[in-house]
DNA sequence: TGTACATCAGTGAACGCGCGTTCACTGATGTAC
DNA sequence: TGTACATCAGTGAACGCGCGTTCACTGATGTAC
């Protein structure tokens, strides 16, 4: 039997997994700086050693949770920007692909906006990283558009961290709608306007 | 003599803004949560007993260097609006702004990005409500261009959000390169060419 | 298969420490006459 | 101007509490033979 499947490893997997989760439900409303160790394992159902078992502190649980957030999104960008050369029908992409994150890990997703300036350097670090490496993505794919036939590597670089950046202002805004209680159709026909703004001043550059 | 010039009154302004200076200092490397009333009071030279003559809490301390950061901004931002209709100077202006804004409070602007999706309620609250005014400043002028004939008020809404979250960006983004020793001229540049990116797409609206 | 030993996730007690808040106070500044 | 009283910003001691970290430990799981 592999070691990944033995009783033990499924038990510490269980409260690693505890651990992360209780993490998440108490960022909803602070910051990671201001949690306490003894605060998650408390909430995680296990004493304040256990979580040296799997942290080393709050930190590096803070990165783990990154990895978690986005990891799996990488492929997912991929898909969605070999979809079609339609840049219209991509943007209307990003912003269902941004809202179905934020469905699907609301908690996830608050905690990366909140702590994408926060007050702990290693997970400013991690998102900056993951956030990097979704901007080079989105830069190779825009640079292969006929229409960006002509631009600068600034100029491509420019306008894929625009849109990295606006992913985020997107989902911060389907979080802030749904704490007032609203659906997201305002949000999502806000964001593939701006969107659909941004392709304009692309295809009419540099003017 | 008015009870604002006294002696008395002078030493307590002076606590006052030692309490605040602390308080920004500390602010650099972490976030308001995560920071205790008795660091700061250490910090300003005084007993923790007295930050309680001048603010409940830390959340209030925070709300007011919100005011202290942002208060004196909207008379600014009014001029470079009424400045010119020229949209493409208008963004260089918004720019130079932002920049200044930075250069001449940097640990404000830094724990503005911080704590506006941060984890104390009352700071995001005091923030939002800022940049609501700025919105809605920025839109009244929008609305009054010429090129604005026939968008509706969610369009210039729409606009005029990105436009201050894109203030927010470039903020954020001369602290980063302030941080790594760089100058400022890559992110301007980047800025301005977002900025007219945005504009040429708001001339061909609605394509 | 059965047995004897190794591993190691989680326990529980203990530590020193800084926290937020309270309280009665001090003494310089302000005010009324 | 001088005096007697009021105000109030800042003090310093005290409190109970939860924090992060350490340590020797337990006992179920895993492994070797």
């Amino acid at each position: 039997m592999s070691p990944n499947t033995g009783v033990r490893e499924a038990q510490r997997r269980r409260t690693r997994r505890a651990l992360l989760d209780a993490a998440l439900s108490q960022l909803e409303e602070r910051s990671l700086g201001s949690l306490g160790l003894r605060e998650v394992a408390r909430a995680a159902g296990v004493t304040p050693t256990a979580f040296y078992r799997h942290f080393h502190d709050m930190g590096e649980l803070g990165a783990a949770l990154v990895e978690e957030a986005l990891a799996s999104l990488h492929e997912t960008v991929r898909d969605v920007l070999a979809e079609t050369g339609d840049a219209a029908r991509r943007g209307d992409a990003a912003v269902r692909l941004v809202a179905e994150l934020v469905r699907s890990r609301p908690a996830h997703v608050r905690f990366l906006v909140r702590e994408r300036h926060g007050g702990v350097k290693a997970v400013r670090e991690a998102i900056d990283g993951q956030l990097d490496a979704f901007a080079d993505e989105i830069g190779a794919t825009l640079a292969a558009d006929p229409v960006s036939a002509g631009w600068g590597a600034d100029d491509v670089t420019m306008l894929s961290r625009l849109l990295v950046d606006h992913m985020f202002m997107t989902a911060s805004a389907c979080l802030a709608a749904s704490l007032r209680g609203e659906d997201w159709s305002a949000v999502t026909r806000t964001a593939r306007g701006q969107l659909r703004l941004i392709h304009l001043g692309r295809v009419h550059w540099p003017g």
